[in-house]
RNA sequence: GGGGAUUUAGCUCAGCUGGCUAGAGCGUACGAUUCACAUUCGUAAGGUCACAGGUUCAAGCCCUGUAAUCCCCACCA
């Protein structure tokens, strides 16, 4: 017997993925590269595009998976593996990230531990150095992966380093610096002093905090202006004092000087909108070098931009006395100062937001930096008409418009970053002794060179590298292999699956720069799904403790129980909860199928004659089966088409357990129809397929008929059954439930076997005795012979009893009595709406049609229920 | 300040274009059990669909308002 009485995913996971692997059956069938066998000149490929294409989004080299991972496969894998079955030339293609920022991070702190730090090395040293170290820790992440079950395209594994990626991005940054949207401006950054690197403001986090405002006097001959700030050490890089053009208060001083405390320095007072006459004093100091309104005051009104606080968080460019301070230290004795030359006003708590380092919590410091920006207007303009052009379908919907409104404000985007593990910014700036006419910046693509001739001009390459995202933004095009002068069915990409924290980082950069670089959107859908949240819907957290880890629960139930539990309950963008009862559920799932397979195999076994491929339906149980089938199949891709991935499941689930086991199974021990057993159970399995491939294709490999992968297989055809049969069986199982539930209800355990049942002119009865003496377990099923005895069911078209005594019926009185008052209650309220002249005339026919026969119904019920208690 | 969500059974969630007599899993209660499966089988209890109005023959679903919870963006001198 090749089935045991359990399924032990253990057992067969890790050879059937390696199987598939082998085979080759998860490389795409179509080439990115023009065929042309037939030799009419033309790309063969036109003709059969029958494509479906997905990008992995790259989880981190040298990382291992978490819980995002697991959902993020869970679903990318079921929609591959269900487009493959469906005939598709499916290409999932996988990734691996050099995660930039986070592996600098970590290679950094090891660094600090051993007694070294970045500076002792150069970039290009360093940039070696991390390579080896993601060398080594590399791998993992691939063979979890594969443990979950993604069937993706392993031949086809791009690395966010890879030669072909740094092509591509040193193309498209060429087009941009040709066209004119990259600029090299100084601006203010956000710069974390502990990492010592700029961030884009999408990576910075803000957090409310208790902070306190200093009112402080900026004298003037014959008085003075109090300005309130939170940073009084940033005053020495005061350019200016703002007041709001319309404040009364100070509208004599506009034009005029005010002398700057603890220097001999004069500013001027200008008027601008951002002051806030009802904040503070309503007059503000005006740091262009060190915070990001100020610095927009300080372009408006043309003022000098001076730092006085450096990278290492020191004070530069103030009086003796400071420099070298680090910023608090100044602060402190700023105050202290100002209160001895009694220029201090008072102070007052408040709370206000503050920027911090989304990785160290380190509080951020705007910076003043040379650095790399892409003007993003038309970029941004490009993407919103295609979006509101619908040209890309948003799951959930909502999604569109949040982006719209993103990017309708989008700011410059700063892409230099001061970290040596990343691509290089091919950017190369004229040395300072070399005085000629040559521009100060050119671009060249030999990053691995400190310094280049041109032209017999010497250039120093920028230092810097490319913000992760900018390379990420490219990343269909990469993947897919999409070039400027070939057709590539693969491009654009059918979805993108992603999360939906990243909308803004990433689709919308992947929007803009496929636009930029293919003048096509980079895919037709964007499926974005939300957090991962512990059983109790708090974020999963370290320091809480409630992180689960998704390897765990595959070694403990299994790769397809994981996959089957993290789909379950999860829709579109929500962040959900999840706990390991699900992924139990999906386990116990498994083994039902594996067990339902272990029956029909032996009832296979057993066929003495070599059965006929071809299915006929021979009893009513079969028909009803169909139908079932059918409809599963309707409802399971009607809700792929639209991403209801816990639907889908939630069908098959329902359908494989309580319909095809507790049902048609059940009756097949009655009546067996080998053929149709076969194919019935080659329905379900292919279409649980996508959702749990490795037990399917562990059942589908034990098979004694099967031939092939199940992961190759076709999706199912609709079986053909006889519609009325089908029907005929929904009522028996109607009988037979009823039957059911009133044994149950009778007083006394073991009813089932002590009572028979009795039928009078009852041809599905009479037709059907042995299978409902299976269902039921009654001893016997007689036709009644003389008067009517026993116990009527509340059925309304069966004359059925059950034998019982007299004295067993009047226990069963109050049932009966609750049973009328139920069903009288209903036919009340359909009664209730066929008085309605507005109902009968206005609701579609045959739902009028339905009530009508829904009143027949009840009322022949309780006529009999009434006649039945009056016997009592 | 701007934007986006959520609120349905004890818990976690479905409920797509209004037709609902509101579903599932888990949990609970009761019962079963050699003969595919205790990772099992059967039966049942459990809901003012957050609240208040409105539209409609008909509202969990649409509209208006309220409350609670959450997220994003901007600002906070």
């Amino acid at each position: 017997m090749k089935f045991a009485s359990s399924y032990e995913p253990g057992e067969y996971e890790s050879d059937i993925y390696g199987a598939w692997e082998a085979s080759g059956i998860f490389n795409p069938k179509l080439t990115t590269k023009p065929v042309d066998d037939d030799g009419d000149g033309l790309d063969d490929r036109l003709a059969s595009r029958n494509t479906y294409s997905m990008v992995m989004p790259p989880p981190n080299a040298n990382g291992n998976l978490h819980i995002g991972h697991g959902l993020t496969i869970a679903l990318e894998d079921s929609l591959t593996r269900y487009y493959r079955l469906k005939g598709k030339s499916t290409w999932y293609i996988p990734g691996a990230d050099h995660a930039g920022f986070e592996t600098w991070v970590v290679y950094e702190k090891n660094l600090e531990k051993q007694g070294h730090t970045r500076f002792e090395y150069s970039r290009d040293e360093l940039y070696a150095r991390v390579w080896d170290f993601v060398a080594e820790q590399r791998g993992n992440m691939e063979l979890q992966l594969r443990a979950l079950g993604a069937s993706c395209s392993w031949g086809d594994l791009t690395f966010t380093l890879d030669e072909n990626v740094v092509d591509r991005v040193y193309t498209t940054f060429e087009k941009m610096w040709n066209d004119g949207m990259i600029y090299r401006g100084e601006k203010l950054v956000n710069f974390c002093p502990k990492h010592q690197t700029a961030f884009a403001d999408i990576e910075v986090e803000h957090q409310d905090e208790k902070g306190t405002l200093w009112d402080i006097a900026y004298t003037y001959d014959g008085g003075e202006l109090v300005v309130s700030t939170t940073r009084p050490e940033t005053l020495f890089g005061d350019t200016a004092v703002a007041v709001n053009p319309d404040d009364k208060r100070y509208k004599d001083l506009i034009g005029k000087t005010v002398r700057l405390p603890l220097t001999d320095k004069e500013i001027p007072v200008v008027a601008d909108e951002h002051a806030d006459p009802e904040y503070g004093t309503g007059a503000v100091k005006i740091t262009p070098a060190h915070d990001f309104d100020d610095f927009e005051v300080g372009e408006r009104h043309n003022l000098p931009r001076i730092q006085v606080i450096a990278e290492d968080g020191t004070m530069i460019n103030v009086p003796e006395k400071y420099v070298g301070l680090t910023a608090a230290e100044c602060r402190k004795q700023v105050l202290k100062d100002l209160k001895g030359e009694d220029l201090y006003r008072g102070e007052k708590k408040i709370e206000h937001s503050v920027a911090h380092c989304y990785k160290c919590g380190t509080t951020i410091e705007p910076m003043l930096k040379e650095q790399w920006f892409i003007d993003v207007k038309r970029l941004a303009a490009t993407a919103i008409e295609h979006l509101e052009n619908d040209e890309i379908k948003f799951y959930p919907e909502n999604k569109q418009k949040v982006l719209i409104n993103y990017l309708k404000n989008l700011k410059d985007w700063n892409i230099s970053r001061q970290i040596p593990w990343g691509i290089a910014i091919p950017m190369f700036k004229k040395a300072d002794d070399a005085a000629t006419d040559e521009p100060d910046w050119i671009f060249d693509r030999r990053t691995h060179l400190k310094e280049i001739e041109k032209a017999g001009v010497k250039y120093i390459r920028d230092e810097d590298t490319f913000d992760t995202w900018f390379s990420s933004s490219q990343w269909p095009i990469v993947c897919t292999d999409w070039t400027e002068d070939n057709f590539n069915p693969y491009y654009p990409l059918n979805v993108m699956e992603t999360g939906a924290d990243i909308l803004f980082a990433w689709v919308a950069r992947m929007i803009m720069m496929g636009l930029y670089v293919t003048g096509e959107v980079p895919f037709k859908e964007v499926y974005l799904h939300g957090l991962v949240l512990d059983a109790h819907g708090k974020k999963m957290s370290k320091s809480k403790g409630n992180v689960i880890n998704p390897m765990d629960l595959v070694t403990k139930y299994g790769s397809d129980a994981f996959r089957l539990g993290i789909l379950r309950g999860r829709s579109a963008g929500m962040n959900q909860a999840f706990s390991e009862n699900s992924v139990i559920a999906g386990r116990n799932l498994c083994n039902k199928l594996w067990n339902i397979s272990r029956l029909v195999q032996g009832i296979v076994d057993e066929d003495e004659e070599i059965s006929k491929d071809v299915y006929t339906t021979l009893n009513m149980g079969e028909d009803w089966i169909c139908r079932e089938l059918n409809d599963c199949l309707d409802q399971v891709e009607a809700a792929m088409q639209s991403y209801r991935f816990a639907e889908a499941v939630d069908v098959l689930y329902q359908t494989i357990w309580d319909k095809y086991a507790d049902w048609f199974l059940e009756s097949q021990k009655v009546f067996k129809n080998v053929p149709l057993l076969k194919k019935t159970l080659e329905t379900i399995l292919i279409a649980l397929h996508p959702f749990a491939p490795f037990v399917t294709e562990a059942i589908w490999q034990n098979l004694s008929w099967t031939e092939g992968f199940i992961a190759t297989a076709n999706w199912p055809e609709k079986l053909k059954y006889d519609a009325i049969s089908a029907a005929q069986f929904e009522s028996l199982i109607i009988i037979v439930s009823e039957v059911r539930g009133t044994l149950q209800a009778l007083p006394g355990t073991n009813n089932s076997k002590k009572y028979a049942l009795l039928y009078d002119n009852d041809s599905l009865v009479e037709d059907n005795l042995l299978l409902i003496r299976t269902l039921t377990k009654v001893p016997a099923i007689n036709a009644l012979e003389g008067a009517p005895r026993g116990l009527r069911l509340a059925l309304a078209n069966h004359e059925l009893y059950l034998d019982v005594l007299a004295e067993v019926v009047k226990a069963y009185k109050d049932s009966l009595t609750e049973k009328i008052l139920a069903v009288g209650r209903e036919l009340d309220a359909l009664n209730a709406r066929m008085m309605n002249p507005n109902y009968v005339e206005r609701a579609p026919e045959h739902l009028v049609k339905e009530t009508k026969d829904g009143i027949k119904e009840k009322e022949a019920l309780i006529s009999r229920l009434k006649t039945q208690l009056d016997l009592i």
